[in-house]
RNA sequence: GGGGAUGUAGCUCAGUUGGCAGAGCGCCUGUUUUGCAAGCAGGAGGCCAGCGGUUCGAAUCCGCUCAUCUCCA
């Protein structure tokens, strides 16, 4: 049976059985900074099950793309790793429990997928009687197929809902082993391929369990090893789902190695390669941290498999297989495939150079090596250089070269533990806490009167009395827009009966309600009073003024660079704007040009306002754009400027794009692998930009004497001439210092020459030192000592250095004698002496050098 | 979020207990008058990433910032 027909089967099952069937969410979860990547089936669904949004049914089914990071380093060297998975999963919200689920599941797989019910066993967890019931009940299982597990209890994270839950195991036969260790849930043979989750608690950050509100059911099947087990094969990788991959693959490798070596490899590219495509199609870009690190590691891991087989054209064939077999179930594989190509290519050629870094290095290491390669150094190679340790294992032995391979992972470890420490040390303190629903209404108002609903101060509810004090508040008809979208959150007062807050800032919440960061001005704020509240409508304007120029720059940069921009965030803030997208070349002046004019041409067309609350796909079918990596909830709201812009959007907007007045794109920078930033300024902040540019320039031209027009070209000559007058200056200085003004003298202490020069003028450093050399071919044996301006240089001969005499020593003494400080080393002494006291000086220089030549 | 590395001429990089900023390639000028990326001589080109500190003196030592590379979470 083909994965395409088990997948649509299983689809068919639920639909068949009141399920709405709900498209797979994109790989990078919206909302939720705790997960790196959409990891199962029912994360999408998280909010649900937490009662904080309404579903849109009680029984939903789908089949979900999903990713784990935690057995990369497993993938290749296991029959049933991997890392990007399809998750099939039915669900139910309040609709049926255990007794359901467990006939369903017990019903497709022996009717529906026709599984002979002999090879299947069952796990729950020890308390869970009901379930252990319901499998001889419903299925008529044996209770010896039964199997209670201690570890059958599921949750998403430290805290959301939970529950016990029932594992379904495939017996794969006798061939996998006959031992004690055999049994579900551990050993190789029985494996898993469903698990049903009966969610009714809920766990809480202060480790509180609590009853969910409505108990539900939240199932994963894995597709791949369905496939596994239908296709009868010994591994994943046989199945329709990877074969092709690794066949393209095996086709285009040009070296052989042992077939152990070969299978793993070509499994490392089929799964990495799959996996990279599908993050990529999702937004993902590679990068040094959080889920772009995710994807760099696997794409050098396929590399590093690529290299070794010597494989031709790289990576890039195989994202074509790749969107082959799960283009018809994900179809931006193949609309994205543009951007997977050259992803794929960039990072190749970055994987090229790192490697090239590294092969210097180990060569150098090598050479020095006797017996063989320290972890130190195979693990600097690999955590400073990239250079991955597999090569550094290759290329060892190939010149008969040991590599500590203990020590590097004991470092690999510190390195982890580091991570982690870092990790726990960053963690915000923020506490989950139940918070009431209200209503934002803010779109169609801008002030309300309206109730306070919850006052809540460092994690818990409370009020609020001294003056200056801060309280995140819920409102039950709100008109502050918290931040979201990039727009920041509104700001404005709070205002009641004997009492004033100011609202400093607004948020969402994962728990749904937006909360207004308070500060009391006077009176008292607690729960259940009447507030009139006002939002700062100068600032919202401004934003709203930002945010509908970016929408406009948005297309205009579709319609001047090309339909490949994408946008990757942006900052909506009342002053001004940026806007981030994926583009890889710079942007010229002349592009950023022709942009500005595009949006001020859409400006001056004065633009109405349009906005619809469509579903997604009704959004998606007329053509509105959206972040590429944010999921939508089921109805949107779509922000329309005329014809000319089309965007999902939950911002606030002018309604006229006349009201924008001008807009001015201050510049455009890189700010990451492959990403540019543009800054925008609109209306008022544009008029002000402008005159500031003015008055700069008109600064500059008085300054400067100078028609504005002409500056450059007043500029770049001043610089000409700054520069040849230094040279001249320079030349003028060396000359007359050469003639010298007062010319160098000679006299002798204890036998020793002692030439002096004292020209009366500030010298740099390297004029110093020229001409104290010259005055010390006076006294080749002996010292010279320099007085210019405030400084004074002591150089002495080879032959004196010799005789243990310090320049640096005694170029102190004299200094500190006169109140100032030196010093230097043997040859050279410097330091400051005032230019009144250079007879002093010398004086001392002269009883300080007799001293020292007596005792040399 | 936490480590490591790098930042010096247009490019690739040297630069030693801290003491006059260098090489190769490229560029300009002159010369040779020639076997294909030519030879010879001369020259221009630097805020040593930025800011602060230590020091008589910092490309060099210390701190912070930025950018790039890289590993871990």
């Amino acid at each position: 049976m083909l994965s395409d027909q088990i997948r649509a089967q299983f689809l068919e099952f639920f639909q068949e059985r009141g399920h709405l069937l709900v498209a797979s969410a994109p790989l990078v979860p919206r909302d939720d900074p705790s997960l790196l990547l959409v990891s199962a089936g029912m994360v999408p669904f998280k909010p649900y099950f937490l009662g904080l949004r309404e579903p849109p049914g009680e029984r939903l089914t789908s089949c979900q793309k999903s990713f784990r990071t935690v057995d990369i380093e497993e993938v290749g060297s296991s029959y049933r790793h991997d890392t990007f998975f399809e998750m099939l999963g039915n669900f139910s919200f309040g609709a049926y429990f255990k007794a359901e689920a467990i006939s369903y599941a017990h019903q497709l797989l022996t009717q529906g997928f026709g599984l002979n019910p002999d090879r299947l066993s069952y796990t729950v967890h020890p308390q869970d009687q009901d379930s252990a019931a319901l499998w001889q009940k419903v299925a008529g299982v044996p209770e010896s197929r039964v199997v209670p597990l201690e570890d059958n209890f599921w949750q998403a994270g430290p805290t959301g809902p939970c529950g016990v839950d029932s594992e379904i195991y495939y017996d794969l036969g006798d061939e996998w082993g006959t031992g004690p260790e055999e049994q579900p849930g551990r050993g190789n043979r029985f494996l898993e391929i469903w698990n049903l989750v009966f969610m009714d608690k809920e766990q809480f950050e202060d480790g509180t369990v609590r009853p969910l509100r409505r108990r539900g059911v939240d199932t994963g099947m894995g597709l791949e090893r369905m496939a596994m087990v239908l296709q009868g094969k010994r591994s994943i990788f046989d199945t329709d789902l990877f074969l092709p991959i690794m066949d393209d693959f095996a086709q285009r490798a040009r070296r052989s190695v042992r077939p152990a070596e070969l299978g793993r490899h070509l499994r490392i590219l089929a799964d990495h390669t799959r996996g990279a495509c599908c993050l990529i199609a999702d937004g993902v870009l590679p990068s040094n941290e959080g889920r772009g690190y995710v994807l760099r590691r696997i794409l050098r891991r396929a590399l590093v498999s690529a290299q070794s087989l010597d494989v031709r054209d790289g990576l890039g064939p195989g994202a074509g297989v790749v969107a082959k077999i799960l283009g018809r179930q994900y179809p931006n594989l193949e609309e994205q495939m543009g951007a997977i190509q050259t992803t794929l290519a960039q990072e190749q050629e970055r994987f090229q150079e790192a490697v090239a870094r590294g092969l210097d290095r180990f060569s150098e290491i090598a050479e020095g090596a006797v017996t063989g390669i320290s972890g130190d150094d195979a693990f600097r190679l690999h955590d400073t250089f990239g250079f991955p340790i597999e090569l550094t294992l290759e290329l060892a032995a190939a010149r008969g070269l040991q590599v500590d391979q203990a020590r590097f992972e004991e470092l690999l470890g510190e390195q982890r533990q580091r991570g982690r420490a870092g990790r726990a040390a960053g963690e915000s303190g923020v506490t989950r806490m139940e918070l009431p629903a209200n209503r934002f209404v803010g779109y169609e108002v801008t002030s309300a009167t309206t109730r306070v609903l919850a006052v809540v101060t460092g994690g818990e509810r409370g009020e609020l009395s001294e003056p200056g004090q801060e309280a995140d508040v819920v409102l039950a008809d709100n008109p502050f827009y918290a931040e979201g979208g990039g727009q920041v959150g509104d700001r404005g007062r709070l205002v009641w009966e004997g009492g004033e807050a100011e609202v400093v800032d607004s948020q969402p919440t994962v728990e749904g309600p937006s909360v207004q960061r308070s500060r009391l001005l006077a009176g008292r704020l607690a729960v259940g009073l009447t507030v009139d509240a006002v939002v700062d409508s100068e600032r919202r304007l401004g934003c709203a003024r930002h945010h509908s120029a970016t929408h406009l720059l948005n297309q205009a940069l579709r319609e001047v660079l090309g339909p490949g921009v994408v946008q990757r965030g942006s900052l909506v803030a009342p002053d001004h704007a940026t806007f981030d997208f994926g583009w890889a070349q710079p942007i010229s002046s002349q592009e950023l040009a022709t942009i500005e004019a595009v949006v001020n041409q859409q400006v001056r067309l004065d633009l109405p306002r349009r906005v619809e609350l469509l579903t997604v796909e009704q959004a998606r079918a007329a053509g509105a754009l959206a972040l590429p990596d944010e999921i939508y909830q089921e109805v949107v709201r779509v922000v329309s400027f005329g014809a000319f812009s089309k965007e999902l959007c939950g911002g606030t907007h002018v309604e006229r794009t006349g009201e924008l007045g001008a807009v001015v794109l201050t510049g455009s920078r890189s700010v990451g692998q492959g990403l540019r930033r543009i800054e925008l300024l609109a209306g008022e902040a544009a008029e002000i930009h402008w005159r500031r540019q003015a008055e700069l320039l008109g600064q500059l031209g008085a300054t400067m004497r100078s028609p504005v027009e002409q500056l450059t070209d007043r500029v770049r000559a001043l610089q000409d001439r700054v520069r040849e007058l230094e040279k001249d200056l320079r030349q003028l200085r060396q000359s007359s210092v050469g003639a010298g003004r007062a010319a160098p003298t000679t006299e002798s202490v204890s036998g020793v020459t002692l030439a002096i020069q004292d020209v009366d003028q500030e010298l740099d450093r390297s004029e110093m030192r020229r001409l104290s050399e010259r005055t010390l071919d006076l006294a080749p044996t002996g010292l010279a000592v320099l007085f210019a301006g405030g400084q004074m240089m002591v150089t002495i001969s080879e032959a004196l250095v010799a005789k243990g005499l310090n320049a640096g020593a005694m170029a102190q003494e004299v200094c500190r004698e006169l109140g100032g400080r030196g010093g230097g080393n043997q040859q050279l002494g410097q330091g400051a002496v005032p230019k009144e006291g250079h007879q002093a000086a010398l004086a001392a220089l002269r009883t300080i050098l007799r001293v020292a030549l007596e005792e040399a």
